[in-house]
DNA sequence: CCAAAACCCCATAGAATAAATAGGATAATC
DNA sequence: GATTATCCTATTTATTCTATGGGGTTTTGG
């Protein structure tokens, strides 16, 4: 399960991805999308100094993208936010963390399982775009008014 | 991330499928696993109520696998531990919740992303039986020595 | 029968993390 | 300079994870 912080994250920059020149106000982020507001500035915050949103203060402020949204993808978002995609911490590069219990870690079967899960899972998510779930969105909605 | 506990879960029931004829006693799955005594104990007593295991009280007594290891796999071991596989409350069948953020969940482009790797991970999950593992690990340390 | 061996079971402590909120500081506009 | 809006730190609250303690029950074997 990734946080709520993350899922939050990953909501507000699809809102966002469907008006990248927009600014946006925290207080129109949080209604659209059900986030409580003060939460909703942390994560902003947080991606802000990930430089995927860009802001301006005081009165005609706002948040803004700055990057382009077919360059943010699912594994990006979730990594800043949860750290490592793998099951297990042996079973991952970038937050790797030897695990006590066995003893060689090249021969472990259970680590390898979950390597090629993480695998797996790290190559879908790097190909979900936030501009790949805009445009879906946008599909699933013509799709269901038929 | 998945619990310590269901790794060390996923850990006993290996250790175990290398005799799977055998009685073990907890204290010698700990050390032979490296897992905290009286932890592994609360762990075999879940997979005995879940029916993989079978024990016996008393002296002579011990744990043993009740079930075929080639029938048992790492997706039902992960839910009876952790319960969800899906990485979003809204992406799983048997453990569904709805969530507050999006109106309409049918249209919801980050959770249809989650969906699908929930699939494929469970896909995955289900494919890595016990006996598959156990034939894994020898097969990776006959590689190792040469 | 009884003592040792081994699982059974409940309860709880301690730590870490997640989720949310509080309260003010800073900056920009009009 | 009042208003609007982001920036920042700290704290609270709740929950879950990890681990352990301390008996209770069952079985065997002498």
């Amino acid at each position: 399960m990734i946080s709520k912080k993350c899922k939050y994250a990953i909501h507000a920059l699809v809102h966002m991805g469907k008006n990248p020149e927009e600014k946006f106000l925290i207080k129109d982020i949080s209604e659209a999308c059900n986030i409580p507001k003060k939460f909703l500035e942390a994560i902003l915050l947080d991606l802000k100094r990930a430089g995927m949103l860009g802001s301006k203060q005081g009165k005609g402020g706002g948040y803004f993208l700055r990057r382009d949204t077919e360059d943010i993808n699912l594994a990006e978002v979730v990594r800043l936010f949860d750290g490592a995609i793998a099951a297990v911490p042996c079973a991952t590069h970038k937050f790797y963390e030897p695990c006590q219990e066995c003893e060689d870690e090249e021969t472990c079967s259970v680590r390898d399982a979950f390597l090629q899960v993480r695998n797996a899972t790290v190559e879908m998510l790097k190909n979900d775009t936030i501009a790949g779930l805009v445009k879906k969105e946008a599909k699933l909605k013509t799709r269901k008014k038929r």
